[in-house]
DNA sequence: TTGAAAGCGCTAACAC
DNA sequence: GTGTTAGCGCTTTCAA
């Protein structure tokens, strides 16, 4: 460390003996420079242990950085998304930085901006909440991959799962079960509105008409949390309080989890309620736990969207909405319903 | 939107008929500007939606952004470290952004590295792995604050659990239940390296001492894992097939998930073995898992290191080492040791 | 109180 | 194949 500051593209300019285009060029791996320039130029970076500023080259291109938005860290089914676009981004020069948006609303909004100001070179979302315009209009600027839900868009591109087809699955088999009394646990309006395409919509609406196709329109019984666990657990308990399904479909493994915790707090219900959840979580194949749950494969979906971030950021301009299959994980939580 | 690109701080400051040092100062609210220029000026802002390009702001002082290095994003204890980071930073004008380092070794280095890259004006890392003199040459460019470590350094602030009195609390709880076969269920060798400071390293030496300090100490038996729930589960597997401990003590709550599978796979052994794990993270407390746990209030760590932070970022130069004191959550997966 | 001007570290034309 | 030069959008002296 010759001086007290970190080192510029100058001073490997200088120390190599070269212009400062040319240790650009190098960083690049530009077109343009004979091998024993490169070489000069890399012994003067190592020497320095030069490291370019990614604020600099922000402002003249690309940050190499890609941008994550989350709601909800604490839900496992998300860090396997990011587990996977990391895996995904292991060879390249970019790297993944996440912006939490722990409390769902306008912050979804609050952390989208933020990255955008960041100027990372494409954005993955998780956003349910956010509207589709203002994606739209943030694509303008920047390639966006919405992840989980189902926007037919031209503006962007869309990792999901087929939530129809997985509500499917759940509702089939609770049936096959005898179920006829089943509860859907979902969270709050705000993430379910008909036809918005986020999953905990469509999971509802395959629910809903699983129950009419079955005859049992009249049955339909909707509870409603917060996304915690711990919210799912008090409205599941204010649930049993006046009423005994013979089944709950909870629409994630989190609401699950709750689900099942007020359940086993009522002694002798927990072998007469089927629960399923969704997404298959590490725990929900736990022995004690073993949740009859969806898998989704999340580091597949995280992978897949770094792919098409990086082929958009590679010029790709069509969109691509990649759908991703769902598989029942039948496990013991789930039984056929009690003899009446 | 005139034009088809984002407004800048010229755009604003031809709007408004005033300098562009004059918006400059209105964003940052610096001294020296007259409430009519003000007014006008947040008018420009407001019509023209500028958002101020972070890059451009970094080249020249701060970025406006806090940086939060993680390994292992699986963990729901990060997760809660993160949600208080993130409250705290509610009415900053900072943003958090996460690096995650998932394959832990050089990983940390890399992702600390790329925030370092950014121009975060801080960072809060959680790598045990880096060593203790990159950490402190870091340091002398950007604030650290290291949580977890044990670290006596003036280079950086810390924030850790007193893992020492946890671990006696933990030890001593066993001890009270009549069990003298106590094995300790860790992480590997390097993320237990003896005065290392590592959480794993401090639970792992005092488990040793008390051990000994009962007059036990023929009787420690170390089981070493990755840091996953299903390597947890392995390593149990195969320890249970050669050998019945009347509990197990587990260096993290994962490894005890992991641990709790293989006890209950194994008919028989779940009501000889006690169990304890260490976070308290939430599904802990599920009735089904019911694990007895140490909790550390993940929450104030994560918002007393953005603390920390803005005071070093304010000026403050002394180190401080904040230590945040556990507590033992007593559950029905430990209990007295059976009869001989 | 306000504005002019220099410059942060890099990339990309373009000239040599 | 190599170097010169003009910015990118801000902040910050320093004059006015």
């Amino acid at each position: 460390m010759p001086g007290t500051h970190a080192a510029t593209i100058d001073d490997v300019a200088r120390l190599a003996g070269v212009s400062r285009a040319a240790v650009s060029k190098v960083i690049r791996d530009a077109y343009g420079v004979s091998p024993a320039m490169r070489e000069r130029v890399n012994t003067a970076i190592a020497e320095l242990d030069y490291r370019p500023r990614i604020a600099a080259r922000a402002m003249r291109g690309s940050s190499f950085t890609l941008g994550i938005e989350l709601p909800n860290l604490g839900n496992p089914f998300f860090s396997r998304i990011i587990a996977g676009a990391a895996a995904a981004l292991q060879d390249t020069p970019y790297q993944l930085i996440i912006a939490p948006a722990e409390t769902d609303t306008e912050e979804g909004v609050r952390a989208l901006g933020a990255l955008a100001d960041r100027q990372v070179d494409g954005i993955i979302a998780i956003s349910p909440l956010v509207s589709r315009e203002w994606l739209e209009r943030l694509a303008g600027s920047v390639p966006i991959v919405m992840l989980g839900r189902h926007d037919d868009t031209d503006a962007y591109d869309t990792v999901t799962g087929d939530d129809v087809a997985g509500t499917r699955l759940v509702m089939r088999h609770l049936f096959d079960l005898g179920h006829r009394d089943i509860v859907h646990l979902t969270r709050s309006e705000a993430v379910t509105v008909p036809g918005s395409g986020t999953p905990h919509a469509v999971r509802l609406q395959e629910y809903e008409r699983a129950m009419r196709d079955a005859g049992l329109g009249d049955r339909i019984r909707v509870v409603r949390s917060g996304l915690s666990e711990d919210a799912a657990h008090g409205a599941t308990r204010d649930l049993l309080a006046s009423a005994t399904p013979s089944a709950i479909f909870a629409g994630n493994d989190e609401l699950a989890f709750g689900a099942q915790r007020a359940i086993l707090e009522r002694p002798g219900l927990a072998t007469r309620i089927s629960l399923v959840g969704y997404d298959d979580v590490t725990i929900a194949a736990h022995p004690a736990i073993s949740l009859t749950t969806v898998s989704q494969a999340g580091e597949a979906m995280g992978e897949r969207a770094v792919r098409l971030l990086l082929e958009r950021i590679a010029g790709r301009t069509e969109p691509v909405h990649h759908v991703v299959e769902p598989v029942l994980r039948t496990r013991s939580s789930s039984r056929p319903a009690p003899m009446v």
